[in-house]
DNA sequence: AATTACCCTACCTATTTGGTAGGATATTTG
DNA sequence: CAAATATCCTACCAAATAGGTAGGGTAATT
C-alpha cells in the first residue's frame, strides 16, 4: 500500500495540475484545500522538487508549481520519489535492486512471479502521468 | 514491497510444495533447511494453517503439509493472508476496501489508475499458485 | 529594511515489524 | 497409562518506520 505521505504528494500534485499554468501556488494554500498537516506537506513538495518534479519561487508571491508539462512526470516516478521501490521484492526492482541472500534468482519460482507482477504494474505506472490526475473542478 | 514475514511463508510453502506428497514436515526442518527463525516460522505456518492453506498433525510423525493441491492456492490468496491488501490504495482493494475520506472516488484521476494498478497485478497473482513455486531441487 | 514564504535540522510519538519465551494441548507409541 | 513428540496459544519485547511537530534560517520581493 501507498503511504499516507504518498496520499498527500497525490492529492498535492492533483492540486497542483489544476493549477498548472497559473503561477506558484502556497504551500498554505494547499494545505488548507487538501487538508494536509503543513508542516509535513512542506517537507513532501521539499523532497519532490529536490527531485525535480517541482519548481519554487521565495518570497512574495512565490510558492510550488509544476516544473516541466505535467504529461512528463509519470505516476511511477511520484511512486519511488516519495515510497521508494514499486516492486514487491528487492531482487525484481529495477530502480533499487537488492540481491537475494536465500534465493537463487535463476531456479527462484517466486521471483519469475514477481517480475511479472512487476511488468504489469509498471505498464501502468509508466505510462500514466500527472496530466492523468487533473480534476477540471476543485474537489476537497 | 512483501514484509520479511510473507517472505519466509513463500520459502516455507516452496519447502512444503517440493516435498508435496511425502507426508507432514518439521516446524523444525523448514527452519533449519529455509534459514527462518523457528518460533516466528510456527506462527507463520499456524496462520496459513487457520487460513486453510495448510494442515498440520500434532505428535511423533507430525508437521505441516499442504491441505489441498498446491494449484489450488493462489500466490494472491498467501499474500492476503500474510500481508493484507494487495490493491496500494484501500479505496481500491477488494478484500480490504475502505471509503476514501478524502476524494470522490468518481471523480479520483488517482482511482482510475489505481483501479488499473490493481487489475494488472491480479491478472498475474490469482493465476499463479503454489504449484509454480516448486524448483525441483532443494535449494538453500 | 521589512515582509513574505520557502528551506533546513532536529525532535517526538504511535504503530508496525520482526522476533523470543514458555508453557498448554493433542497425538502417537511403548 | 505414561512418556515422548510436536503443534498450539498467550504474552512480551526491541528496533525500525511512519506520521507529525517545532523553530529558526535563508532568499527574494517590495
Amino acid at each position: 500500500m501507498l503511504s499516507q505521505k504518498a496520499q498527500y504528494a497525490f492529492r498535492a500534485l492533483t492540486h497542483l495540475v489544476n493549477k498548472y499554468n497559473e503561477g506558484p501556488v502556497l504551500i498554505s494554500e494547499i494545505s488548507k484545500k487538501k487538508r494536509i498537516p503543513l508542516k509535513f506537506l512542506e517537507n513532501i513538495l521539499l523532497q519532490l522538487k529536490n527531485a525535480g518534479v517541482l519548481e519554487s519561487k521565495k518570497g512574495k508571491g512565490g510558492g510550488y508549481y509544476i516544473k516541466s508539462s505535467p504529461a512528463k512526470t509519470t505516476i511511477a516516478s511520484v511512486i519511488r520519489i516519495v515510497d521508494g521501490p514499486i516492486a514487491l521484492l528487492p531482487c525484481v526492482s529495477l530502480n533499487f535492486y537488492e540481491r537475494c541472500k536465500n534465493c537463487d534468482e535463476r531456479n527462484c519460482g517466486l521471483h519469475n512471479i514477481m517480475e511479472n507482477v512487476r511488468d504489469a504494474t509498471l505498464a501502468v505506472l509508466e505510462k500514466r502521468t500527472l496530466k492523468d490526475l487533473a480534476t477540471g473542478r476543485e474537489d476537497l
